[in-house]
DNA sequence: TATTGTTATACTCTATAACTATA
DNA sequence: TATAGTTATAGAGTATAACAATA
């Protein structure tokens, strides 16, 4: 099983390392991971710096170069006058689709003429992946 | 089949992404990258520049770092005086040892528990992807 | 003259510390 | 006094441009 764990690892790396190297990318990965958090739900720089494990002046510097771009937006919490909720543009949920789009692209390309049994492999293997990251 | 390559490549992004999260790192990710490719096999700052996709004066501080660190060390070429051949030292190995170690580890927790059948569909999968990102 | 590698300088991301505004 | 966020300053990584050594 040792050998399953360290394949099944270095598979799944090898993917992600080639996702993120040839995929086109008008963002740098802090700032595509800050705007996949956005499109969830908005969320405070705070909540974000805590998800990203970078510090709080950290994450300010990102968000705020983000929101130069037109990607994201600040608003006032309603209820907490200290609390800025940010959330994504339109423009910044175009950015994302589309960078969303260029990687699955990229994956489906490399699965290709794969038979369907072998879909079927894949496709039980990611549920499973699904779950046993959850834990 | 789009849904598959979706689904297929978050999950190995996903992975991938707590990974290097959540295991200790003596290690930035780009120095990490570049003992790995030493791992492989002794190569010059050029290669690993163009491996890394970084600029040559990039490489040449990250390799300066790793040699004051005590992880790698250079080597005049025989052939051609203008080369400097690096590889890692004995340190360098272990350092890589450990780090490959924990990440294993990190897989095989998830993996525990899991149904002969499941690690069979996660063995096949494997090997799928393998040959499908070598394309 | 071309190639390998490094140094010079500037920009970005990160961190710790200090500051502002609100609770 | 505590919390959310920003600004001040400094330490790395990266880039382009310029330089040194060798082919």
């Amino acid at each position: 099983m040792a050998a399953l764990a360290h394949d099944l690892r270095m598979a799944c790396m090898r993917v992600s390392r080639r996702v993120r190297f040839e995929t086109t990318t008008q963002l740098a990965p802090h700032q595509f991971s800050v705007l996949v958090r956005l499109s969830e739900q908005p969320r405070t720089a705070g909540d974000l710096a805590g998800q990203e494990r970078v510090t709080a002046p950290s994450m300010s510097r990102t968000v705020g170069a983000l929101v130069e771009r037109g990607f994201v937006q600040r608003a006032a919490d309603a209820r907490d006058g200290r609390v800025v909720v940010l959330s994504l543009t339109t423009l910044g949920e175009q950015v994302i689709a589309q960078e969303r789009a260029q990687r699955d692209a990229w994956m489906a390309v490399r699965l290709e003429g794969l038979s369907e049994d072998d879909r079927a492999v894949l496709r039980r293997a990611t549920a499973l992946l699904e779950e046993v990251v959850a834990r």
